[in-house]
DNA sequence: TCCTGTGAATGTGTTCACAGCA
DNA sequence: TGCTGTGAACACATTCACAGGA
């Protein structure tokens, strides 16, 4: 394991090597601190403190000088993070900075609405393939892609080396469709599809479901007036 | 507070008020189990014991007899839990026996979508209600509902006793519809705009942001092909 | 015997408090 | 002085191990 004192010896321009195995929940945080710095870089901050941060994401700025400690220590002391280095390194720990293509599957309506997003901003990682069955779909433009039979995925996803795939298709073809992608060599599925994949170890799969979400918040909502 | 000793006392059919409390966690498994119970029942299972929904699910046996465990003790040693009455006590906890009325406001693709979606489910919580400013789809019907113009939130939601709310419209609306929906008397929100929602301290949010979902996902995407 | 329910042990994540550097 | 980085304390969640009822 190479993990030892030689901390500082890493090529300083990809941290990327240094900073595997954060936990899933720093992971989650990571594109918040994204978000908030875009917008700082925007509005022309060029330092923020963890306490600009955390007004910003409503976390703790205890927690924030956790996470981005790990990626290494960039912040200067008395002062904070240079907004834009900052930003590029969490860009690079997530591996923003090469491109990162993401397949789609399924053009209807949620398809059409994340592929119409997915054109209006200009960042990685971004769609650039998209399928469907029908044949009314196939050969239209959309979000900036041509929509491609689904015969095309395997050959499309190699070809462009996607390892990224959303699957916005109905539930009942939704396994197959995941097993076809990652076949294919996909990593990594955003399921929209009320269902549970199963598949291979290796896969990171990450479920997006209307119902469990809309179930989980009526948990939260205040009993019906007394009377 | 009536939180004192006087746990059995309350009516039997209603667990709800006893379970106040459960972690943010626990809440989040409560759809993924009812899923399954759903499954099995349908199924003609009539027992299931915490092993069985572990293999449906991707849970441990033991997490799943700590969740169930909270809601009060359902199951019978040796034997497992009664498929149906489990599902009913979930059910209970996450306030889905009563009518749980939902409102949609934005009937973009992303909008359409979901009340789609929602219309093909038979279960609660249930979209009751869609807004939209676009004149063009006022009046039109949309997943058993007809579009209604934004002027008309404030009193559908008090009259239809809307408590939750999904927003599905652009980001540069969303704080303000946000703030109409909670003025109106909404607890608990789906906010589908990019962006980060501030509102009083009481109201629930789930955000589900389709740029945070890829980024996080990339960092899980192997790298590249060594050559 | 089988499977739940649960105390104890472990593991993980967050918060606190402050040393250390610009 | 101000803000980062970090050990230590704490809180929360999961896993283990097994007692106990059907």
């Amino acid at each position: 394991m190479s993990e030892s004192a030689d901390q500082q010896v890493a090529s300083s321009r990809t941290v990327n090597e240094r900073v595997r195995h954060l936990s899933a929940l720093t992971v989650k945080r990571m594109p918040v601190y994204l978000r908030a710095l875009n917008e700082m870089s925007a509005a022309g901050v060029e330092v923020v403190s963890s306490a600009d941060l955390a007004r910003s994401t409503g976390l703790t700025s205890e927690q924030i000088r956790k996470d981005l400690a790990m990626l290494g220590g960039f912040g200067t002391r008395g002062v904070g993070y240079r907004t834009d280095a900052l930003r590029t390194t969490i860009r690079d720990v997530l591996g923003l900075e090469r491109e990162v293509a993401v397949g789609l599957v399924g053009a209807g309506h949620l398809g059409t609405a994340l592929a119409r997003y997915n054109e209006s901003r200009r960042q990685q990682p971004r769609i650039v393939a998209i399928f469907d069955v029908d044949p009314a779909k196939i050969g239209q433009r959309l979000g900036g892609c041509v929509v491609q039979p689904m015969a095309l995925v395997a050959d499309c996803v190699q070809r462009l080396r996607i390892r990224l795939a959303i699957i916005a298709v109905p539930a009942r073809v939704a396994q197959e469709v995941a097993e076809i992608l990652v076949q294919a060599g996909c990593d990594a599925l955003l399921n929209f599809a009320p269902l549970r994949l199963s598949l291979a170890d290796g896969v990171r799969v990450h479920n997006v479901d209307l119902a469990m979400e809309l179930e989980a918040l009526a948990y939260y909502v205040r009993e019906p007036d007394p009377v």
